[in-house]
RNA sequence: GCCCCGGUAGCUCAGUUGGAUAGAGCACGCGCCUUCUAAGCGCGUGGUCGGCGGUUCGAAUCCGCCCCGGGGCGCCA
């Protein structure tokens, strides 16, 4: 998102060395710099890449693009990168790596402790809003994805260098939590005992029992003064349960001691299922993430405020608008009673993330039916220039909306009895599917896992069906839909979270079984003779590109895609290349170190998605 | 009505940001465990990339107009 994270190129990646030799050549032949447009080859017959900048060129210059590709092609030197270039198609210049040249770029991959990531050139935070579970409520499959998503990404900052805040901005204030608070006070409730479904169970009830629809639409159909007595009286509980509410959320607004700790208590109550749900998913999610609406209930008037000073607000039937040059709907910060609305607390939190918590990069993982709310405040932002951090640094504020997870039948996933999937009734049943398997499995005598102890089957059966339900979510596209399909995604075969453990796992009883040391191994000469190991070779050199790439994108299903091409080509070696029963002890131990750093890689990979490797399945 | 997001193989989805003959996984057909884990590997069948036009050396990708599906639109969050 930043030039400064751009500009960043890996040294150790193959593209940054040909990038740069290509980028002087262009500029002898041209007399100007130009992108020399250093792609990957998709197809082996084309070499390992492609420099496709001299079809456009040509058409500037007007001349024919083959001869300009030959004439590039002079003018780099590449004495001990290339073994082969040769000019193809219309203009295509294919570039072959040397073998040794690639051994050497993967030897300094391997030492590097960060695998080939340069230092993050942007100071400043990024801060990730995640999770964002509502008090007195069930977590649901959609929290699922927030959380999963935002984990997600804040690895891949933690990864690139960066400083990063993991936001969970509750949904902890506000009449609905006063009302649930009120009913339960009313119900003379064991608030030492309280669990979720009690708060959950108050929730509904509170908004049950407060619902005045009828007489609303009594009042505005302009019924006759029968059928309004009539209702008024017949809603007169609901009435008096309202009162409450509301006199409960002014004590709790003052700070009355004996409500806000039973405020305290809701909160307690409901993140004990948030914590408990992230130690599963291994999403570093805990209390030290609690940011919620509450925090930011003493800025709100200030936000109202500072846009009016400004000029930029105006009253408009009583209430407090934003409005905008470009568009109709204007941002609504104030109703009419005075009160506060979500975008004036979004927008406290914009400020407090830029400036107080020095964020250059804002990310809001939110679903995707809040986009026109998250353009609207984030316009405000700008407008009032609250985009910047405590040094002045532009922010970029940004939603990444994710789509819905929808059941087989594309409509919002239900269980069997159509009721709502809750994400702990998900959760279970996927360590459970996981475990089965992996007992299945463990029962045959040949089998690696066969006579570990159960706790420990349990716990590889966990880890491989919650990396199934990660997978599926973070390797798609995220701004899509996608259809939750348990079968589906606990088949373990084909493209799945499972597949990239298991290889793990091979690489691992690989190394294990070598009976050679890690000092021995990791100081190995690499030879890259076969085709499968250069492949593969290149492929672990692209991988500081990808979590760059990552990093600016946002999209985190580049990491899928990246592993599941290691995975593949892993597997090709492995079936291409004998390593434990190698023909010399020279290409035994360059394998062996082929499998290690192919190991290191793959588990930093699997662990930016927060998905555990375990050694044996 | 206005705005936003999608549409790729029978199904579920990729597609390295405009590159060469559009790829996987399920499913279907065939082959590979006396060799490091067969949750694997190889081969085959399967496509008007929603439609039409445009931009250019080159389009699933960018632009315009349609068709279909989903979502959102002031005092809830």
């Amino acid at each position: 998102m930043t030039d400064a994270t751009h500009a960043q190129r890996p040294a150790c990646d193959p593209a940054t060395v040909l990038d740069a030799r290509f980028n002087r050549a262009i500029e002898a032949v041209c007399g100007r710099a130009a992108d020399p447009q250093v792609r990957a080859s998709g197809n082996p017959k084309f070499g390992d890449y492609q420099v496709n900048a001299a079809m456009s060129l040509a058409k500037e210059r007007g001349t024919n693009p083959r001869a300009l590709a030959d004439e590039i092609l002079k003018a780099t030197d590449l004495a001990g990168i290339a073994a082969k270039c040769e000019v193809a198609g219309p203009g295509f210049i294919n570039v072959t790596l040397e073998p040794a040249f690639v051994a050497a770029r993967l030897g300094e991959l391997s030492v590097s402790p960060t695998l080939g990531i340069p230092p993050a050139a942007d100071p400043h935070a990024v801060v990730i809003d995640l999770c964002g579970v509502n008090v007195a409520k069930q977590m649901h499959v959609g929290h699922l994805r927030a959380t999963i998503i935002g984990d997600s990404l804040a690895r891949v900052f933690e990864r690139l260098g960066r400083k990063v805040w993991r936001e969970n901005h509750l949904g902890d204030w506000g009449l609905p939590i006063a009302m649930t608070l009120a009913r339960l006070v009313r119900e003379k409730a064991d608030f030492a005992r309280l669990t979720l479904d009690d708060l959950n169970a108050a929730y509904r009830g509170a908004q049950k029992e407060t619902s005045t629809a009828d007489l609303d639409a009594a009042y505005e159909f302009r019924c006759g003064p029968h059928r309004i007595a009539e209702l008024e009286l017949q809603y007169e509980p609901a009435r008096a349960a309202m009162e409450h509410a509301k006199r409960t959320l002014v004590r709790l607004q003052s700070g009355d001691a004996e409500i806000v700790r039973l405020w305290e208590r809701l909160i307690e109550v409901t993140m004990e299922q948030v914590y408990e749900a992230a130690r599963t998913l291994n999403v570093k999610v805990g209390p030290e993430n609690n940011r919620g609406e509450s925090f930011y209930r003493d800025r709100l008037a200030g936000v109202v405020e500072a846009f009016a000073k400004s000029g930029l607000a105006k009253s408009d039937k009583g209430a407090m608008v934003v409005p905008f040059a470009d568009r109709e709907r204007p941002l609504l910060i104030q109703k009419s009673d005075g009160g506060f609305l979500y975008a004036t607390t979004d927008l406290a939190a914009v400020r407090f993330r830029t400036y107080e918590l020095d964020g250059s990069l804002v990310v809001y993982v939110v679903d995707a039916r809040q986009r026109d709310h998250f353009k609207d405040v984030f316009d405000a932002a700008r407008l009032i220039g609250w985009n910047t951090t405590k040094d002045g640094a532009e922010s970029t504020l940004v939603h990444l909306g994710f789509g819905a997870v929808l059941g087989a039948d594309k409509k919002p996933l239900k269980t069997r009895s159509g009721e709502n999937f809750t994400l702990k009734d998900l959760l279970d049943e996927a360590c459970e599917r996981g475990t089965a398997e992996v007992m299945r499995r463990a029962a045959d005598a040949t089998s690696p896992t066969h006579g570990l102890p159960e706790a420990e089957l349990r716990a590889i059966g966990a880890a491989v069906g919650i990396a199934a339900v990660k997978y599926a979510d973070l390797s798609g596209d995220l701004t899509k839909d996608y259809v939750f399909d348990l079968d589906r995604m606990v088949a373990f075969e084909g493209d799945t979270g499972p597949y990239l453990q298991y290889a793990h796992a091979r690489i691992a009883s690989i190394l294990a079984k070598s009976g050679e040391g890690a000092d021995a191994i990791s100081s190995a000469p690499l030879s890259l003779a076969e085709p499968a190991e250069k492949a593969l070779a290149l492929h672990l050199l692209r991988y500081a590109q990808m979590t760059l790439d990552v990093g600016r994108s946002l999209e985190t299903n580049r990491v899928g895609l990246y592993l599941r091409t290691l995975a593949e080509l892993f597997n090709a070696f492995y079936q291409a290349c004998p390593v434990l029963k190698a023909d010399d002890a020279a290409t035994r131990l360059s394998r062996l170190r082929l499998c290690a750093i192919s190991r290191t890689v793959l588990a930093d990979g699997l662990s930016l998605y927060g998905i555990v490797a375990p050694e044996r399945m």
